[in-house]
Formats: structure tokens, sequence, C-alpha cells
RNA sequence: GCGAUCGUAGCUCAGUUGGUUAGAGCGCCGGUUUGUGGUACCGGAGGUCGGGGGUUCGAGACCCCUCGAUCGCCCCA
């Protein structure tokens, strides 16, 4: 016998009660989203390696060792995409979307990024995704979060909470960015191994480091507000005021950063409460829908400069936390204890399902056996084309549903 | 890339300081019972103990390598 090929590192197969709460969230999220009337998008799952290359940066971590990418037999570098927003920018500039601006866009799907696996992060995971492309305005954060909010509540998502930052505009992160070098420099020797590297590379990550030793610095680091103009201030305040006026409820955290140049202005992350079983859930991946503003992105793909705002979340670790979603009851089990009556079974469930009530017919194996195999699955109702001799042929039982009566009055009907 | 823990039947797991022929439950298949909401009885199939090497009279167990999984670090678009 030929050996099974074993799945790819970090992929996963969904099944059973994982896959219904996975199914959950799809469907929740294409519900709220028409409510925010928000239009879907398709994009391909691979794009040439520049088209992400380009907007996040080349020289980083991230697109040199965490992307999927190869060559096709053209030779062209391809890379199966590793976030949505890179390839929705590609596709309004290449579409000629602009004439749709501002444009509020919806999609979501699988996503790969070359990272060891752990606990709620995958090789090949899923995520929803929102973007408003086309609009400056703070309204457009608020409406953005708002929709955030409202899905997670109707997840039934509990102890979670927006944790909500602003980075400025440009000239404000920069100022910011080099106090924070200046800051963390004095004590670069004090800082932990990997924060002295942060402090070339990224020195705003410094500020969510774990480590015990920098967080001493961190506390006392400069703070972003100091360096906001006035226009950033009145964005971020405005942006504040909006939620308020909406109802969701935030917390300002000041140390949130974004790993990638791009962001300005808000940036922000739904994270669950310290101690919350939410957190407990989650293991180390903290973060269950993170975002925010972008506006040098465009520009980066040969595009004008278009302000745009957005967020991702990973449909898995939402999944983790909505609970036990069990599959749906059947309404009927057709049982074939007589093989005789089979033809008379497969009319009855092929009249059921055209009636649209859901059916299983159970005519395989032991005939002895069927029923009490089919007793075991949840119905409504039982319906059993028996062996008795004399009185009826088929014999009904109900769990006394409404439902079960539809069923029982459907089969007497015919 | 680094670290820790773990790989025994389709699934969940036992398996004593190394000692006969490898165990249970569930599931699966078959038979008996007969009959109405998950719960009866009997039997059966199914394992090169992740893979390779080593130590030993003897390895599922100990050592090395390797593959894989899980969790964490780095990174986090």
């Amino acid at each position: 016998m030929p050996k099974t090929p074993q799945a790819i590192r970090g992929t996963q197969d969904i099944f059973g009660a994982d896959a219904e709460a996975f199914a959950f969230v799809v469907e929740t999220f294409e519900r709220v989203r028409r409510l925010y009337r928000f239009r879907r998008a398709e994009m391909p799952v691979f794009e040439k390696t520049e088209v992400f290359a380009r907007s996040i940066g080349e020289t980083t971590d991230i697109v040199s060792k965490e992307m999927y990418s190869f060559e096709d037999r053209g030779g062209e570098s391809l890379t199966l995409r590793p976030e949505f927003t890179a390839g929705i920018a590609r596709a309004f500039l290449s579409n000629g979307w602009q004439q749709h601006a501002p444009l509020k866009l919806a999609t979501h799907g699988p996503l790969f990024r070359y990272e060891r696996p752990q606990k709620g992060r995958y090789r090949q995971f899923h995520q929803i995704d929102a973007e408003i492309i086309g609009a400056a305005e703070p309204q457009a954060d608020v409406e953005l979060l708002a929709m955030a909010d409202q899905l997670l509540k109707e997840l039934g998502i509990e102890g979670v909470t927006l944790h909500l930052n602003t980075l400025g505009d440009g000239d404000s992160r920069e100022a910011w960015r080099a106090a924070l070098v200046e800051h963390f420099r004095a004590v670069k020797d004090e800082l932990s191994e990997d924060s002295q590297e942060r402090l070339e590379k990224n020195p705003l990550r410094i500020l969510d480091s774990k480590d015990r030793r920098d967080r001493q610095f961190v506390a006392d680091a400069p703070k972003i507000d100091q360096f906001l103009s006035d226009d950033a201030r009145a964005f971020f305040d405005a942006v504040t005021a909006g939620l308020d006026a909406a109802g969701v409820k935030w917390t300002r955290a000041e140390s949130l950063v974004r790993g990638l140049d791009y962001y300005r202005h808000t940036a922000f992350e739904f994270i669950p409460d310290e101690g919350s079983e939410a957190a407990g859930r989650l293991g180390s991946q903290s973060t269950i829908l993170g975002g925010g503003r972008y506006d040098g992105l465009m520009e980066s793909l040969g595009g004008a400069p278009t302000p745009a705002v957005g967020w991702a979340a990973g449909i898995e670790r939402l999944a983790m936390l909505v609970g036990e979603k069990i599959e749906p009851m059947t309404d009927a089990i057709v049982v074939v204890e007589n093989d005789e009556k089979l033809a008379e079974a497969v009319k009855m469930v092929a009249a059921m399902r055209k009636a649209h009530f859901s059916a299983e017919l159970f005519a395989a194996g032991s005939p002895r056996k069927r029923f009490d195999k089919a007793k075991k699955l949840p119905s409504h109702a039982l319906v059993s084309f028996t062996v008795t001799e004399g009185g009826s042929p088929v014999r009904i039982m109900g769990n006394g549903s409404e439902r079960a009566t539809a069923v029982e009055n459907f089969v007497l009907s015919i």
C-alpha cells in the first residue's frame, strides 16, 4: 500500500463543530457587512511578489522570510497573499475603482504566511477583512470600528476591548519615533537583547515588548501625544467623539503601534481582557481583530495618494471564541428496516427534501441495526419502514417539537 | 531561526525500575434479542508502538539522529 502523504505543515483540516463555528463567523460577517453597506470583492489568492514587496517594504523580514513565494513556469516570482490589503489596493488601481470612491469593501478567504505554527497561528489561515478606500475623514474610521464592534457582539464574544491609539500624521510620527530612539538609546545596555536590535530596526516595537527589563523604560518613554500636530490631534478627537456617539466602548492604548511605516493616524486592536475566558482560549495570540489607517500604500503601488482605513480578523481565532456550534438537528431520519420498501423510502426522502425538510436515509448495513443507529443521531422525527405484519408499514416517532409535527403531517399526507 | 513537551488500534488513552504472545473504552463489522428517543447480549476485524540507528540476553520504555505534532520566543502585514 502506498504511504499516505502528510498535510503541509501549518495547514489544517476543519470539520465538525470547528467547521460549524467557522461557518458561523463567516455568515455573521456577511450579514453585518450588509448592514453597513460594505460591498463584496473577490481577489486572486496570489499576485506578483512585487505587489506585497512594494507595499510592505522590500527590506523587512516579512518580505524576505515570511512570505510563500515561488517562481511560475515563466520565471516570474509570485506570492500567495499574506494579507488582503495589498491585493485590494492593486485591484483598486488596476480596475479604476477610484470611480466608486469612497469605496467600502468586504472580503474573506485564505491567507498564507511562512511562519512557525502555534496556537491560533497557521501557515494557511483565514481572515475576514473590511476596508474603506478613498475616505480621509475620521467618520470613516468610526464607521469601520462600529462595524467591528457590532460584529463581535453579534458573534457573542465577551470580554474583549477596543484598544485605540493614534500614530499621528507623517511628521508627528517621525518626531515621536526620533524621540523614542533617543530615549531608548540612552539606556541601550539595560534593554533586552531583542530590544537592542529593535532599536535599530523597529524602535516602535520596543513599546510592546514582553521582556521585564524593557518595561520600566517603556513606562516613561515619550508619548505620541507630545508630538501630535494640531490636525492630527483634531483627527483623533473626532474619531473618539464619533465612537462615543456610536456607543462603541474603547480604551486608549498609548503603546499600541503598527509594524509598518505606511500607517498613519488611527491604529487599533480588539484584545481580550486580562484574565478573561477569551484570553485563556487564545494563548499568546491575543489580538482578535486589528487594523488602522494607511495613507502611503496606494502610492507605493504607483497610484495617486489615496487615504484608506481597514481591519482584518482571523476566522479561526474568532471561531475559538464563539463557543460550541452544533450541527443543526435533522428534521427526519428515514429508516429502511425492510429492504423491500427501499424504493418507497427513497421516494419519501426525496419528497421531504423538496418540501424543505432536512432528511437522512438509513438503508445500509445490517437491517436489524439500522433503527438503533438512527436513534443515536439527533432528529426531530424518525420514520421507519418496518417488517411488522399487519397495521401500518410505516411508523413515525416525533420528539414533540413543532418541526416533528410538521414532518408527521407531511408523511401522513403522502 | 531558537526553546520546551509529546508521538502506542480509525478516535481518546493505559502499558510498573527494561522481562512471556501489546491492552481498555468508543467507533467499525457480524450474530442474538425485538422494538421506539442516545444506555441489551455475544463475537470479530483492526497496531512493522512515527521512522532509522544504537545499548542490552531482552526495548513500546534507555541513548543518538530524523520526521511530525503541540505550546512558547522572534516576527506579526
